[in-house]
RNA sequence: GCGGGUGUAGCUCAGUCGGUUAGAGCGCCAGAUUGUGGCUCUGGAGGUCGCCGGUUCAAUUCCGGUCACUCGCCCCA
């Protein structure tokens, strides 16, 4: 095709799929509201800092996968790859641990630099929301409660599994950490070159290799739950105890893990089968450490984030659009009485779109087209007697009333 | 970053065992219907066969590279 392609990994959003993005949001902002969710915009670019300081030097997404650059005045950029470091950071920037617990929600397009496939992108969008000030259970309860009723009024609910488990408090998660590098460091040899990798850079990933050789060494490792502390055991099943309160169906997934270090407690993902490779769908967890390693207070935090495309994905059809009434004048004065009619008939509500262009067969074809439940046609005749034709487009009939009663009428229709 | 597949009209896709005018359906435009759509009929526009190079008398077709998409890995939403 033309040599016009946007870049690698990113599209121009319109039509159906600006609709199923737009639904999404909408109902990820409707339901963060019912609990108490504000929104909170950060900077779609921050200080590098504020993402590899969190994130670790180490981990993928640094490495290779920021979209960095140093500005004019030679400041080290990045675009953001995800939410939470930024959130953290605006947490602190404002002081917002006078007034803790916030709950915040976000939305808009993040930047990873990777091989692009179907939903996976270098410039996607999420949903993001963070509780940011309090540990009890509870809070993890609510929020992967909050992402199950996202999921439910989008009627999705049905296409995803909850994956739940925790890694236990820090102390749990370096003991099962230390186990398993070494429990995995002695079997080296029969670890893929992938785990092998891993086992420096992140090996509680090994966990859920996806190599069948890797498999069978997972399997002997040391359960997790050994290397749990009686508190971070009891923190996990007030969790458990809580989705059961709620109706919120999980599986506990033993072998899902974060890589990143400030991780604790519960981690948690909604994973479909319906995506191929890039499952899923909504994932997060409690990061207890996060905010005090930017800089911040020791302060307690849960959150999640959603893949817009992906969720847009899994909608079963496109949200339709609005029905508008077009109208139709014919004829210069026709053009002119139509600008204030329009404005009436948008004051009571109505999607309202105009065409003065061709003739009424054209037009008429073009509303048809555009979804529009009626016309309204506003000739020279009908100027003279101060009425208009309302036109029923579904039902192919019309009426003839004064143009003074064209808005109750249409009111009716609504 | 690694390995595989694909790239023909706005969309979905045929096709050319290398040969001169590249097709269909849908969509679009016009007409049958001077101010009345959705059905039907008739006609029309629209393609550097992704891009660059090589082989050849001749390349959309074969080969190489490149770009994009796609499947898997890595990682993640």
């Amino acid at each position: 095709m033309g040599k016009l392609q946007p870049a690698r990994g990113t599209r121009d959003i319109f039509g159906e799929d600006a609709r199923r993005m737009e639904a999404v949001t909408a109902a990820f902002e409707a339901t963060a509201r019912t609990y108490g969710f504000q929104l909170l915009a950060t900077p779609i670019f921050e200080f590098t800092e504020v993402f590899a300081r969190p994130l670790g030097e180490s981990s993928d997404i640094v490495t290779k996968e920021m979209y960095s650059f140093s500005d004019r005045g030679g400041e080290a950029i990045t675009l953001r790859p995800e939410f939470t470091a930024g959130v953290a950071r605006a947490f602190i920037s404002a002081g917002m641990q006078q007034s803790l617990p916030v709950r915040l929600m976000s939305h808009g397009p993040v930047f990873r630099y990777e091989r692009p496939q179907k939903g996976r992108y270098r410039q996607f969008h999420q949903i993001n929301a963070e509780f940011i000030g309090s540990e009890t259970p509870e809070t993890d309860v609510e929020m992967i409660t909050m992402a199950w009723r996202v999921l439910e009024s989008l009627d999705i609910v049905d296409k995803v599994t909850l994956h739940l488990n925790t890694l236990g408090d820090r102390e749990s998660r370096t003991v099962y950490r230390d186990r398993l590098v070494t429990y995995f460091g002695a079997h080296k040899a029969a670890l893929s070159q992938d785990s092998q990798r891993r086992l420096d850079t992140n090996p509680m990933r090994i966990l859920d290799s996806k190599d069948e050789g890797d498999r069978v060494v997972v399997e002997k490792a040391p359960p997790l739950d050994e290397s749990l502390t009686q508190a971070s055991l009891d923190f996990y099943a007030r969790v458990e105890d809580g989705l059961r309160a709620c109706d919120v169906p999980f599986t506990r997934d033993t072998r899902l893990v974060r890589g990143l270090d400030y991780y604790t407690h519960t981690a948690f993902e909604f994973i479909t089968d319906a995506l191929g490779a890039q499952g899923t769908v909504i994932g997060g967890g409690r990061y207890d450490g996060l905010i005090e390693q930017l800089g911040g207070p020791s302060v307690p935090g849960m959150g999640w984030a959603g893949g817009l495309e992906r969720l847009a994905l899994l909608l079963d059809a496109a949200p339709s659009v609005q029905r508008p009434v077009v109208i139709m004048p014919m004829g210069d004065a026709a053009v002119r009485a139509a600008l204030s009619l329009a404005e009436d008939l948008r004051a009571a509500g109505h999607t309202v779109i105009a065409d003065r262009s061709g003739n009424l067969k054209k037009r008429l074809t073009r509303a048809a087209k555009a979804g529009a439940n009626h016309a309204v046609i506003l000739g020279e005749d009908e100027l003279a007697a101060d009425r208009v034709t309302l036109r029923n487009l579904d039902a192919g009939d019309q009426e003839s009333l004064p143009r003074k009663a064209l808005t109750d009428r249409l009111a009716a229709w609504s």
